[in-house]
DNA sequence: ACCGGGGCTGAGGCGGCGCTGAGAACGCCG
DNA sequence: CGGCGTTCTCAGCGCCGCCTCAGCCCCGGT
């Protein structure tokens, strides 16, 4: 794995300290140098801190994202307000940690990290030219920004989120909405606001089975 | 997603958080019935609190990782010793939150948790220029896209399941259709479609006998 | 070459899926 | 309390996909 941050004293506790749990350790002591070694390397994860000289931990998160790069990635701050943790999981770290941190839970969190699916997926949704962002609560047609109610942005990320595959309106029902509750066609009705917000091609019916949008 | 607290207040305002997040919200209030729920629907993420009456938050955890379901599950609780959270991501939640917690936060850990790829698709069958993808439900032949209606695409897959075979008008008409029953030449009918759409020799009459698609 | 039967195809009816417009319930704000 | 935006229900209807039927074609056997 890799670690960035800029005091040494800590790098090199970390270091020790992972090692000794059975990782192998890169490290780097400015965003710039762990940047190019993030994208240079296939690492299994990276411990990033936010303070750092050229190039802090979120330009540096949100590079390697917009560079494909999906290593997990868990940030690390003495900035505990609530917008620091929430905009450092929104640029598309995977995880946030205070310093002071007990070294305990940062190697528990990394196992966490590791468990998880390689694949992580990036912060902003695109499918086609469809481009949705769930933290800003914003989408996007061929680069025009589109005006959504919350149901038809639920209902719009859950297909998006499971693109180039046909989705059930029970699915739907399921996910979207509570429970699979009563009976009605509020799914179709939904379908038809949003086909008329982004387009009567954004949505394929298939008929009999449910819904799909296509890349 | 799925919400399990006993305390009724915090429950109440999550569950109208997250709602006005776009999230649709499900609720128990305590361990065994938030450990039914989770096996028995599908949901997309759990907040659990660890302090639970009847099954702790390990425990239900433990348990739904033991049946094999992979919901993200994000742990809530007072305690905040290292060895608390250790633990809770130790017995297979994805993330820890201590008590008391900004919501802000919260909604951006769920995010993060969400950006987790939904399951693997499993494959698209392939014979010869022919490609059927049973979960988008779509078929292309030499590459070009090719449309086909609900009985026209499952005939379709049972012959390519099938293939370089001789399939039976009385197999097709068990498997595709319902039943052995009536009498009629649905299948002829049928057969002829695709042959429109995906050209003549895409299947291959065997006099007497059925059908064929080849490699 | 003739004839029988299995296979193909065009036309058509029917049932129901899915789309739409109108409007009722609800919460939020002034 | 009244307006506005959002959510959801309901009923109507157009059209698509499913299947039947009848006639023709073509293959194969004698």
């Amino acid at each position: 794995m890799l670690v960035v941050d800029d005091e040494r004293g800590l790098v090199d506790a970390l270091r020790r300290g992972l090692t000794a749990e059975g990782f192998a350790v890169d490290v780097a002591y400015d965003g710039a140098a762990g940047l190019g070694l993030a994208t240079d390397r296939d690492y299994d994860a990276i411990v990033l801190d936010v303070m750092l000289p050229r190039r802090n931990g979120y330009d540096v998160v949100t590079d390697l994202r917009a560079a494909g790069v999906t290593t997990p990635v868990l940030l690390l701050s003495a900035k505990d307000g609530e917008h620091d943790v929430a905009d450092g999981l929104d640029v598309g770290a995977d995880d946030y940690l205070t310093k002071p941190f007990s070294f305990v839970v940062l190697v528990a969190r990394i196992r966490a990290l590791l468990r998880r699916p390689p694949q992580v997926r990036p912060a902003v949704l695109a499918v086609g030219d469809l481009v949705l962002d769930p933290a800003a609560r914003t989408v996007a047609r061929a680069g025009e920004p589109v005006e959504l109610t919350g149901r038809e942005l639920a209902l719009l990320e859950y297909l998006m989120r499971h693109a180039d595959r046909v989705v059930g309106k029970v699915e739907l029902r399921d996910h979207v909405w509570d429970g699979p509750g009563e009976d009605g066609n509020v799914v179709e009705v939904y379908v038809g606001y949003l086909r008329r917000k982004l387009g009567r091609e954004a949505i394929a019916t298939v008929r009999g089975a449910g819904y799909r949008v296509a890349g």
